[in-house]
This record gives C-alpha cells, structure tokens and sequence, in this order.
DNA sequence: CGCCTTCCGGAGAATGATTATCGTTAAGGC
DNA sequence: GCCTTAACGATAATCATTCTCCGGAAGGCG
C-alpha cells in the first residue's frame, strides 16, 4: 500500500515550485519535491521537526540539512512563507488556498493558529512605511491570547507583572 | 574612578523594578540593578551582546547568564519587552518614555528599527480576537521595509521569487 | 559510451543563542 | 552578625540551524 504515495499525493501546486527551480537555474530533484508537496499538502503551520515525521510516515528519508535547504529555496521562492511564532523555533505555511495575505492569532497555552484577514492592515503598512519614508515589503501582525477551547478547559491567562508600569511613570 | 557608577547612572524608573522583585520576594540584587539600568537607560532595542557590552563600559562585568536570567524577570515584570526582528536573537526594550502601545517599522537593510502608534490597531486585536473566541493579551505589528537613509544610499529591495505565485492559482 | 565538471544529498560536526548545573557568595530576616 | 536561601559566574549542555565533506547523480562533450 505504500508503492509511491509521494507521486500520488502530488499537490496541484507543485509544477510552480518546478517552474521556479528550473526559472534559477537549480535541478529539480525528487528530495526538494517531495519537501515541497509535504508542505502544500498541509493546511497547518509546520516546524522543520514535524515535516520530517510527515516525510518518514510516507516513507521517505531525507535528511534534515536538505529539508532546511529546501525550506530556504520556498521561502525565497515566494510559495511558502515562514514564522516565529515564540516557540523558539521556525514555522513554515505555503500561501494557496487561503488569502495571499492573511495575519496570525496564536494561542498562549495550546499553540494553535488561526488566520484571519483585514484588508485595513495593508493599508495602515503603507501608509506607516510613507510617513517615515519607507518603502514597504511585506508585514506581519500577530495577536496572541487564550482560545475559546483552553477557556472552555478552564485554564486561566495569568498576569504576573506590575499592575500597569506605564501608568505609574505616567 | 570606578566607584559606584551604577548608582550614578541610576534611571529614575529603577524603582519599580525593585519594587517588583520585592513584590514577588525575589532579592534585589547589585547585578538586577545595573543590568535593569542598562536597559532603562537607553532607547534602542538592545540585544543581550550589546547589553553585556554597555556593562562592560561601565566597568561592571556581569556573566550573560545573569544577564538572560535578568531580563527574563524584567519582561516578566512588563517593565521590558522582547522582540524577534529576525536576527536570529532576541532584542529587548524598557516601556518607558513612548506610547505604552506601539509597533515597529524594521529596515530590512540596515536593521535600523523605528517606532510608531496607531490606536487603531488596539481596536482590531480587540476585534479579531473577539470574533474568534479568543481573550486578548498583547499583539505584535511589524512592518519590514527599506529605510529612507538606505534608499538615499542606493540599496534596492531585490524580489528573487516568482512574480506572483498567489495569483498563478488563482 | 566514458570522462569531466558541477552541484546535490546525507551524515555528522560546527555554530550561536539560550538554558541548566554546581560550587561559591551575597541578600534578607532575625 | 548569623543563618537560610537563592543568586552569581563559569562552564557545560541543549536546541535549532548551518556548514563541511564526501560519495554520487545529472548533464555536457569528445
């Protein structure tokens, strides 16, 4: 049952990834597709760590220098966009299926990440980066805080700093 | 000559870290106090190399795990905040002296870091998380771009991914 | 078809930031 | 001042990520 389930599972998407390696020149190799159609095939934000156990559930061995490698190429690429959530290492998310554009909710005790959009947001980019005579690229907006299932489990947002710093220096 | 300087320097907003470390019966240590110091008296976002080497002008030789274990307590305490730029290390800065609430503009060129408000932004983590059943903590707005000093420079943003991946697929 | 050059892939070492360990030493309460 | 406790500092350990090095596959060419 486990013949070529990396063919098979070929995303749609993965001719782009193609096009962009040959595009710069470098060779399309069955490792740096088989990376890429783990990361198109998932709706999640991976770490490098959990696309490696994605890998070896289909079978395959690749190492985890070529799955950084590979990773860096995406990213470059513009398919794939990485983040730092504040778990101390990388996540990575290819940009289809969803809007192109799109910020994070994370959640402070389970980790789970939500996406929602605000068109607003790339207006207030520009016209931030003018004022101060930037020339904008790109954004990233993360709101943290408890989701409704850790509520619902009972678990409480605890605050252990002063009770408003800022107030108190006026 | 090298008296005291740490008390020389003393930053008026000192006190309310000692205030926190007695609130949470935690010592108030000489090294708490300069390391504290250091930070409230600057206005950059200081990495910890850089916090060690402003110390070390001061003649204070202070070891960087005291350093790490340091500003842990302040960011716990909200008097300071950390931040991931992208450098590959965590930058830090004290809550003093600009809007309590604020968001960065990074260089993508010269790393140069500029701060700036917009209260709206408040009122969309509100929003956001409110409309996904999360409790709101904090959020985090960055916007990468190319400085006005790096322009004048002649630097350019170089683009080496696809044209426009979100739209081949529609 | 074999040779040569190039560069990938894989394994493991190296790096760099951060965290833990442990004996020594300073804080804070009495 | 004494005592308990926990911080300090130096160093080792950890963890994600990057580099090194070598065998090997891909492509050009006589």
């Amino acid at each position: 049952m486990a013949t070529a389930e990396h063919t098979a599972a070929a995303s749609p998407y993965l001719h782009l990834f193609r096009r962009y390696l040959r595009q710069q020149g470098l060779p399309v190799t069955q490792q740096r597709e088989v990376v890429a159609d783990v990361v198109f095939g998932s709706a999640d934000h991976l770490s490098v760590e959990e696309i490696e156990a994605r890998l070896k559930q289909r079978g395959e061995r690749i190492g985890k220098a070529t799955i950084y490698r590979t990773m860096e190429i995406l990213v470059r690429s513009g398919l794939v966009e990485d983040h730092d959530f504040g778990d101390g290492f990388k996540r990575y998310e290819h940009l289809f299926g969803q809007q192109p554009v799109h910020e994070h909710l994370v959640c402070t005790h389970c980790r789970k990440v939500v996406e929602f959009r605000r068109r607003e947001i790339q207006r207030i980019q520009d016209e931030v980066a003018r004022e101060h005579g930037f020339i904008p690229s790109r954004h990233r907006l993360e709101i943290y805080g408890l989701c409704a299932d850790c509520q619902a489990a009972g678990v409480q947002l605890k605050y252990e700093g002063l009770a408003c710093p800022a107030m108190a220096v006026g």
